[in-house]
DNA sequence: AGCATATATTAACAATTGTTCATATATAAT
DNA sequence: ATTATATATGAACAATTGTTAATATATGCT
């Protein structure tokens, strides 16, 4: 039988992989240099992958997991609430949480790097990302429209427009953290972006 | 000397080059692949360019040539007009003529390939693309403010408000155009964009 | 203890990489 | 026509790539 310590070797792999795909990508990121930051043989990752690829499928996997518990009924009420002003910080806050998430930043850093060339990786970022984000976004701004609090629009485009900026404000700190650059200033973006939207599209 | 066809060769292993890296990366984009697709030997490539960076460098020169003919005068004559939205317009499509242009494209993919891997290309994308679309709009939108023709907030906030939808519509109909799907429906968006970000920010 | 299994190592492989060198061929100038 | 220069080719190189095979070592079960 085998031990236990496989899954922590396993891990091992997944871990040191996922650093290095993130920094050189997956070409860059050579099956040796993987097995040098685990402290084995290239050789011996075999054991535990069938090839190369097989050790970027299951990181991969981890990239469009829901990165939000999306809670519809909780999400309905604060939009008919008298405050749906707070559904759209609570949103941009995970959005902001998952931005500075060491582990969530490695997968973004591989998504956009892999984006191009990863028909995959293509179909997850506009189907896992992008639609099921308008998916989430849409019916809410679309109940704020019933219930008056928010001015009349496209449901659509109106989710869009929110969720444009809160992913050029993850890339841009993304690059910055890349070469340790501050981001201080960034940060605070996430709020300055919901107060912004929401004077654009509150009523009274 | 040298003979004029010289010129058209360079060209030609430029441009092969520019296709090959856009699909490929650089990584991937062998010496052999783009000397093929040119239709001479690898060696010869080298009689053209001192090595393949070298050959990148002259591409990757080109990503940040100012997208925008920014004409100061023109752009503050419009704000303060009594049309100023017409400038968010022209903004807006000539941005959305940079998206569709095939060779902007290309050099739009280098970009986004290498950006989490070239420090040159994250600083060009910071400085020539992010600070400076951001310096042409605030001080455009400062003006509006102060002829009353839009509501007063953070140009800066304003500035990146309008420029990050941009951005995401730009990435996203690139994605689709890669694996040759219909753009048709985003095309509209760059205008909607406009419309309705200036619901979001007009006065009266 | 002995056996089976899991996991490691060492070595080798074929393919591909960027680059260089010697040499051939074409082009332009005298 | 001869010469000089520019540009092409073919062959070779050392390095690196992903992967496999043979083999050793460690671990867990009976």
């Amino acid at each position: 039988m085998p031990q236990n310590r496989d899954k922590t070797t396993k891990q091992r792999i997944l871990e040191s992989a996922m650093k290095l795909f993130a920094e050189l990508g997956y070409k860059n990121a050579s099956v040796r240099k993987i097995a040098k930051s685990v402290g084995i043989r290239e050789s011996a990752l075999y054991n535990h992958f069938k090839n190369k690829e097989d050790i970027f499928l299951h990181i991969a996997s981890e990239i469009f997991t829901t990165p939000f518990n999306h809670d519809e009924n909780m999400s309905t009420t604060i939009a008919k609430s008298n405050n749906p002003k707070a559904y759209l910080h609570k949103f941009a806050t995970e959005f902001k949480l998952i931005t500075f998430d060491k582990n969530k930043e490695n997968l973004f850093r591989i998504m956009m790097i892999e984006l191009f060339q990863n028909k995959n990786l293509r179909d997850g970022f506009l189907n896992e990302f992008h639609n099921k984000n308008i998916k989430i976004l849409a019916p809410i701004f679309f109940t704020m429209m019933q219930e008056g609090h928010v001015r009349s629009s496209d449901p659509m485009v109106m989710a869009q427009e929110f969720l444009a900026p809160l992913f050029y404000l993850r890339l841009h700190v993304t690059l910055l953290r890349i070469d340790s650059q501050a981001t201080t200033a960034l940060s605070s973006q996430f709020e300055k972006h919901v107060d912004f939207f929401w004077e654009g599209i509150k009523v009274g």
